[in-house]
DNA sequence: TACGATAGAGAACGATCGTTCTCATCGCAA
DNA sequence: TTGCGATGAGAACGATCGTTCTCTATCGTA
């Protein structure tokens, strides 16, 4: 046997890949137990329910979005391009075999009703990177509004080429908030 | 008894409330007959399954949809002023009680798998509206690139709000749109 | 080797859903 | 009035889902 850890970690995998290329209420535990290769008995024992692992599996996404966003403005020098890099980090994910959309969004429309927490986790992490964005937006001396049209942009190029099913929306956002900080700095 | 055609309209009046509200696959038919006030024997004869229905809610959404945005461009006098009207249109739109994001996206997220008829027509609503959008900036003379980044801030816009739950993301992106336009017109 | 605790495989359970069917009721023609 | 076709209300059916339970095999330990 593996330890509790590995296990939650596989069931975690298991459980996002499939709720964000199915839906969460398309894919049955069932289908959970055979990817992750973990009984259902110790699914149970680690998770209390199918509500409390789809919240891991948000917990998971965010991590991954916070550390993909941040290892992109890594490679950025200046306010300016910190946030033009959003841009590239969401490029680079659209181009995915597997991108299928913001997960946050898609668990939202599909849950919001009925699993609050559901939507109090993805306003908080909407939230979380508005305040990302703003921040960058200070740094950069610009004015506080322009840090929305930003997040716009990024939210609107996600289920753009999601719907779309290709990734040009993300230059051309990336393009538009050039040009809004452009106007924005003068 | 009532007529086919009013009782078509009742039965996906009543559904496309409650798919809206609640998501599609949280909403049985059995919910769909009591709102309706038709019976299922006769839902069934108008409609041979519940894909089918979803398939004419979302074409009345797409008819109110062109409604809308077409009332609010018949104001503008300008292609620039059309364009803005947009904005205007979704800023009404949000601060209606039961609005809930964009039912195309919510679709798309919810049935995207297993249900192709709602992608092809969740992608062709999105596609027709990038195309309205071209016209008018071209008719602006803006170059064609400006198009697509407007189409991004509605997108962002609706699902920014829908989240959120609050109205302003409309003027946010509106105002963004604005500098986009002058800044294409120097 | 014998034993007790444990874990996995999957059957079982209760609920729900989409869809169909039954049956009592009603309007209407002859 | 009588009989027939159609209609609505809702029961019924088969499938599926989340969750729990049973049974069997395995493992470490004395």
């Amino acid at each position: 046997m593996i330890d509790d850890t590995a296990a939650r970690a596989k069931v975690v995998e298991a459980a996002d890949q499939l709720f964000y290329a199915h839906g969460v209420q398309a894919v049955g535990m069932d289908a959970v137990r055979t990817a992750a290769g973990v009984s259902l008995k110790r699914i149970y024992a680690l998770f209390p329910s199918k509500d409390a692992l789809v919240a891991a599996v948000l917990e998971r996404r965010r991590a991954q979005w916070n550390a993909g966003i941040a290892a992109r403005a890594a490679d950025a020098a200046t306010a300016r391009e910190k946030i033009l890099a959003v841009f590239d980090f969401l490029d680079g994910w659209f181009r995915e075999p597997d991108f299928n959309g913001c997960a946050f969004i898609n668990a939202y429309g599909e849950l919001h009703d009925g699993n609050p927490d559901v939507t109090r986790t993805v306003r908080e992490q909407k939230a979380a990177f508005q305040r990302y964005v703003a921040d960058l937006v200070r740094d950069a001396g610009a004015p506080d509004p322009l840090a929305a049209q930003i997040a716009i942009l990024a939210e609107g190029a996600q289920t753009t080429a999601a719907i779309a099913g290709t990734p040009e929306a993300a230059a051309q956002a990336r393009a538009a908030a050039e040009v809004l900080l452009d106007a924005a700095m003068t």
